[in-house]
DNA sequence: AATGAATGAGAGTTCATTCAT
DNA sequence: AATGAATGAACTCTCATTCAT
């Protein structure tokens, strides 16, 4: 009886090398350089196997994408025990920051990339996103309730915030290298802690 | 003596029409859909034409940077007669932001694309975009010294101002449509204001 | 023993299966769209499966054109009761007709597909069709004997006929959008009754 | 100045080349297998070199098909100079034969074949085949006017004429295999002998 | 008997780039 | 300086077919 559980479990092996490859190429060579033939000779499959597993090319980064969304929750959410609003909001702030900054691809493919657009474009792709995103107006909330954090309406506080760790976390992955490379770990927590001591009254 | 003049300038006439025309593209269909050939035949030239004005498609893409730079550059010093510092960091940044959503493609150009990447890696390519950094640098260095703003460093506080900025437009540029079209004006003033409230003393 | 049989029943309705979902498909879908996988898929086995009903997918269409013709000669043989030579012959004729414009994919098949060729090259494999052509020249012959029509020779004169409704069906089948559709009824009758009209004697 | 023309004609044989190359891998071998590649290996040049002649695989067989209507037309309008309007129609007759039969692979693109159907939907694709119906239907015409012939209703006497010579040649062409090779000239001439005799009064 | 997985061959098409003229 | 023609390598994707299990 394990015959069925067995292959399906190689199944989902092939389907993970597909992906890992996949990100592989995609991190070393970019998203033009991500093809299916390129993929398919790192595994030693044939081109037509990837066909097995995914639709097509835009499938695969999509999947991508939605790994890319469940880590990126998860790393979130990791937080959210943390009872002192502002100490839960500077955590929050410094695990974004921490899973961009050590997932650059993922975090290329979820907030950067332009490419397979098409997708997040339709609004039920977003969710996952969006949960994260309401997590952390609920912790700006929090923060104002107890008035440690002064904005006048959470939705552009919330953006100001999210731009401000995306701002760092997008600069450092895309334009790192006009950074002397000992110097950004610096350069990004003594911005996020002055930002942190500027806001906070 | 005039003729060598003429050849020359014809010669940029040229130069330039590839440039005008592989930015319209650029600009219309995305980079991906940027070709010799469309190039070419926008301009009613024969593909092979662009090779003696370019060494490759990659050298076209490069020196498109260097002319959004310029253009950036110009734009940022535009704000730098405002006598007071507060009031001129602050128009830098709002200049900053209308930059960047006036001309997406500029900005992604210059801060977000990866791909013509292996030049911008070079150090000496980076100097127009220094320029601006150094600007913004001085430009907080008047605000710090008048007591109006507090950093420690700064290095960070201007990494910090950046990131703030940049994230607000890449993630408008990138993943504006997560967000209702009407409201992202809205929401960058918003985020911008309470930024500025929340750092001045 | 009852179970050889049981097995041999239930291989037959395999087969059927096949046939039926390939047909459904080429009628739906035309020829080109016929693929093993979509019939696998259709009827819930897996491509390999065809194979071992089917040598290969010629193998297939050639039993498709079978079938046709046991259908077709089906439909011919139901006016040979008529006892009158000519409305026999003219009931015949009307029959093709009828049997061509509601079964356009069959008589694709049967008559004007190069496709399967291979195989309807081989005399062996046209018997079916030419015992439907006999049923004609008889049909013919009964009508010149008893002087309704002249035909100096019975073959020609079955070619002549056939070539005729051959031709009906073959240009509304291929062409037919050539002709305005609600004109198509009137055009086949009207030939078909001038042509008769100026046969008899 | 020459030099224009030269390479202009040159462009020409090159594009006949493929037309030709085409034309022979459609008969040699059918629609399924004229493809791009084979064509180019047949002329020894790349794949990619007929897209400087064509827009895709389509417009080869398209231009195909617009040549065998043209080669068509003036075929049947050789006979138009005949006085007598029944040997004229007659003449006609065995003209639309004859052309068929020397060239099956024209006639079949013309008045059988499915595929590049999309084009010749289009009603305006259908003008050349429209003159050569509409010189049919004045032949017609002129033999009913004289009393010779006797139509009650031209168009289904044109479609009538017309369905029984295409029947003929359709035959032929695509199952003229299931009769015996030698007896298929004296099947044609006789078939269409009858059926003159048959509409005479 | 049946299958799931795999493949090799091949389809149409596009591109940056080269080079003789 | 400019070009038109050509190419080779690449692309995504589909298919009939095979075979170990």
């Amino acid at each position: 009886m394990g015959i069925t559980e067995r292959k399906e479990r190689e199944r989902q092996e092939v389907r993970k090398l597909i992906l890992d490859s996949a990100m592989k190429l995609f991190l070393e060579e970019g998203y033009k350089n991500v093809t299916i033939r390129k993929i398919a000779k790192q595994i030693e499959y044939s081109p037509g196997t990837i066909y097995l597993y995914f639709k097509d090319k835009d499938d695969i980064l999509y999947t991508l994408q939605s790994i890319a969304f469940e880590k990126f929750h998860k790393a979130q959410n990791a937080v959210q025990n943390i009872q002192d609003p502002i100490e839960r909001l500077i955590a929050h702030g410094k695990a974004y920051i921490k899973f961009a900054l050590s997932n650059k691809e993922y975090y290329d493919l979820m907030f950067i990339m332009s490419e397979p657009l098409s997708k997040i474009c339709e609004p039920q792709e977003w969710t996952t996103g969006l949960n994260s995103y309401n997590l952390l107006k609920q912790n700006i909330k929090d923060c104002v309730d107890i008035g440690i954090l002064s904005f006048d309406d959470i939705e552009t506080g919330a953006f100001a915030i999210w731009s401000f760790v995306h701002g760092i976390c997008s600069l450092i992955i895309k334009r790192g290298m006009i950074f002397p490379q000992e110097y950004i770990d610096y350069l990004v927590n003594g911005a996020f802690d002055s930002f942190v001591k500027n806001l906070k009254k």
